[in-house]
RNA sequence: GCCCUGGUAGUGUAGCGGCCUAUCAUGAAGCCCUGUCGAGGCUUCGACUCGGGUUCAAAUCCCGACCAGGGCGCCA
């Protein structure tokens, strides 16, 4: 279909629309999409652009397969018939290469989607270097490891690409469902004080100087506005958890989506929604995304409702009875949950609730099921996979008082949060689910991070900032004195001075916030390698002498910017760097303080490879 | 963090004390070929993670470091 084909009554208007929009965008020609390409094209002009999947050059005629979001184009190129710079330039052209490509849309039968292109110009947009990391359509697979660290390369992969495409129509119903059942989206901060449960699986960060942290969960603010008349609310956003978790199931960074209601007459209400919400998910994405679907080489199975609801005491009885050797209390455990996820799929449910599980074993905001051992939570899950759990919460203050003294919690320590129960708190509860454990178990694939782009996890953190170290030290920066060198006869040896006495202090100084810099990273950024290579940027930050003009911002002084980095080499040797010697890419600025900065330097060393 | 398994050309692998100047495939470079679509044919290129040890001899065995995959704990 033509993009400027016209359907409706108003033709020329249209027309002239288009038009007027296409100019004012650009000039070129229209680029159309592999899949816009069809019988009515067949003998017309069309450009397309996308990447060089393949050459296959057979003397006399070429074919030049072009790869673009929705699929292929084969250009058919006949020696004879093109002129013969063309020829040498489309059969020499590498893969993965960027190309635009004109020419004319022929029918095809040979051509496997029915046509082919004929070109009559091509256009180079951006070379690919040669070899590739990874090859796109290559008759080898590709290790886990090789896919990540070429991320950019693997997501060319339709089947790779693919999961994204689910995963934002996965969203887009959430949202309708949510939007429709009287549910207002919300957004709360993600850096916080202190931590939902505790403080142990948090991210720390310094913010201003003082100790924040990355948000594991949004629990305890859409709590709060509970109390607000916000009385549906649900976020769909970024969570962080430090947890050491190795698993295909986990990762540092994933989407979290919460919800919570209020007014709620029982935990049931809950459920009703969430299991609303994921069944209308699920349909929709069987529905409206089978391409995708199918390209990923899978299928989504409906999951048959209502969802069975089980007890924690019930669950672990069927557990039991597997097998497994556990007791009352007992966490069910991955082995539990893959063990009633096979008796559940034996019955035909692939989602189910699993229900009241003991009070120990859940956080303070939990609504306890007064006269028993348990609580008023629940767990969903998916293929024997914990998609998402919740539960009623607590909105009695003088309970909730007294649930965090059982947890060893301080009340107190919680003010911000126990101040919106004090004044007027409805009954409400709510969940959290897992986005990526939601797309991953519907899709059936084998590991959580297929289904993000970059994954974060324990010992994956790539990206603009990989392996590079930031430091500022504070201070009037000092450069390296010039030396000198003279005989001393008398012990027989050459002695050298250095004729800035400030130096050594300031090498002091900038090692030891290296250092510090490199305590703080968790992973040391030290390699003792000596074949690594390292870029270093420094910028120097000088105090203003009091005479100089506003404007002046350059400092035109000594010391020399050089001299400034010979210091602060000398100072990192070492500690992250083992020898100058490695340091290929050096880059120094000197510049007066502006308004409300710190004299000192600030030090960036990146290795390279 | 613990347990298991592994780290060999750009990619995926074989070899697991001497037959290794390291296999095969893919890829890259070049040549031949007018209907390929996992194109085909010929030629060429390219690798044993690092450090220590055992041995006459180490890709191969041992120890350590680093990295990866899977399992467990914990969780969404």
């Amino acid at each position: 279909m033509s993009r400027w084909r016209v359907t409706n009554s108003a033709p020329a208007i249209r027309l002239y629309m288009a038009g007027a929009i296409r100019s004012m965008v650009q000039m070129s020609p229209a680029i159309r999409y592999s899949k816009d390409l069809g019988p009515g094209d067949f003998d017309k002009e069309a450009t397309i652009e996308g990447w060089v999947q393949e050459v296959r050059a057979l003397g006399g005629i070429a074919f030049v397969i072009v790869r673009d979001r929705y699929g292929t184009v084969q250009i058919a190129v006949p020696k004879k018939k093109v002129p013969p710079e063309l020829f040498s330039a489309m059969t020499s052209v590498s893969r993965e290469s960027v190309v635009r490509i004109s020419g004319t849309v022929k029918k095809s039968d040979q051509a496997k989607a029915g046509l082919e292109m004929v070109p009559s110009s091509m256009e180079v947009m951006s070379a690919a270097q040669s070899p590739l990391p990874m090859g796109v359509v290559d008759k080898v697979s590709v290790e886990t490891e090789t896919r990540f660290d070429q991320r950019f390369m693997d997501l060319r992969k339709p089947e790779t690409r693919a999961v994204f495409e689910v995963k934002s129509v996965a969203l887009r119903l959430i949202d309708e469902y949510l939007v429709r059942n009287g549910f207002v989206e919300v957004f709360t901060p993600k850096i916080v004080a202190s931590g939902a449960e505790g403080g142990a699986t948090l991210f720390g960060i310094d913010y201003f100087g003082r100790k924040a942290y990355l948000a594991q969960s949004p629990q305890l603010y859409k709590q709060m506005l509970m109390s607000t008349g916000l009385d549906r609310v649900f976020e769909i956003g970024p969570a962080f958890r430090a947890e050491p978790s190795d698993t295909i199931r986990h990762v540092s960074e994933f989407i979290s989506f919460d919800g919570e209601m209020a007014h709620i007459s029982s935990m049931r209400d809950v459920l009703d929604v969430l299991e609303g919400c994921v069944q209308y998910t699920v349909e929709g994405v069987a529905r409206e995304a089978s391409d995708h679907v199918a390209r990923i080489g899978t299928e989504v199975r409906v999951p048959r409702t209502p969802y069975p609801v089980i007890t924690y005491s019930d669950a672990l009885d069927m557990v039991v009875a597997e097998g497994m050797d556990l007791k009352m209390g007992d966490d069910l455990g991955t082995e539990g949950e893959k063990a009633l996820g096979k008796v559940m799929a034996d019955k035909g449910y692939d989602v189910y609730w699993i229900v009241e599980y003991p009070e120990e074993a859940k956080p303070f905001y939990i609504m306890e099921k007064d006269g028993t051992p348990f609580s008023y939570s629940f767990d969903l899950d998916y293929c024997g996979q914990e998609i998402a759990s919740g539960g009623q919460r607590e909105h009695r203050y003088d309970r909730l008082v007294e649930r965090f003294r059982k947890k060893g919690l301080e009340p107190e320590a919680f003010r911000f949060y126990t101040n919106a129960f004090a004044y007027g708190m409805p009954p409400h509860g709510g969940w959290g689910l897992g986005v990526e454990r939601l797309v991953q178990k519907m899709l059936g694939l084998p590991n959580i991070r297929e289904t993000i782009l970059f994954p974060r996890d324990r010992n994956r953190l790539t990206g603009l900032e990989q392996d590079s170290i930031t430091f500022f030290v504070a201070g009037e920066p000092q450069p390296k004195g010039s030396t000198r060198s003279f005989y001393v006869k008398k012990v027989d040896r050459v002695v050298t001075t250095t004729t800035n006495k400030n130096t050594k202090h300031w090498q002091l100084r900038v090692a030891t916030e290296a250092q510090h810099a490199n305590e703080a990273r968790g992973v040391s950024f030290f390699s003792p390698e000596k074949e690594c290579a390292y870029e270093v940027e420094a910028l120097f930050l000088f105090p203003r002498p009091k005479s100089l003009p506003r404007r002046v911002r350059m400092n035109t002084r000594r010391p020399d910017v050089d001299k400034l980095a010979r210091a602060v080499l000398d100072g990192l040797a070492d500690i992250l760097i083992p020898d100058d010697s490695q340091v290929v890419m050096l880059s120094a600025r000197k510049r007066y303080i502006g308004e409300g900065e710190t004299p000192g330097a600030r030090i960036c060393v990146r290795r390279v490879r």
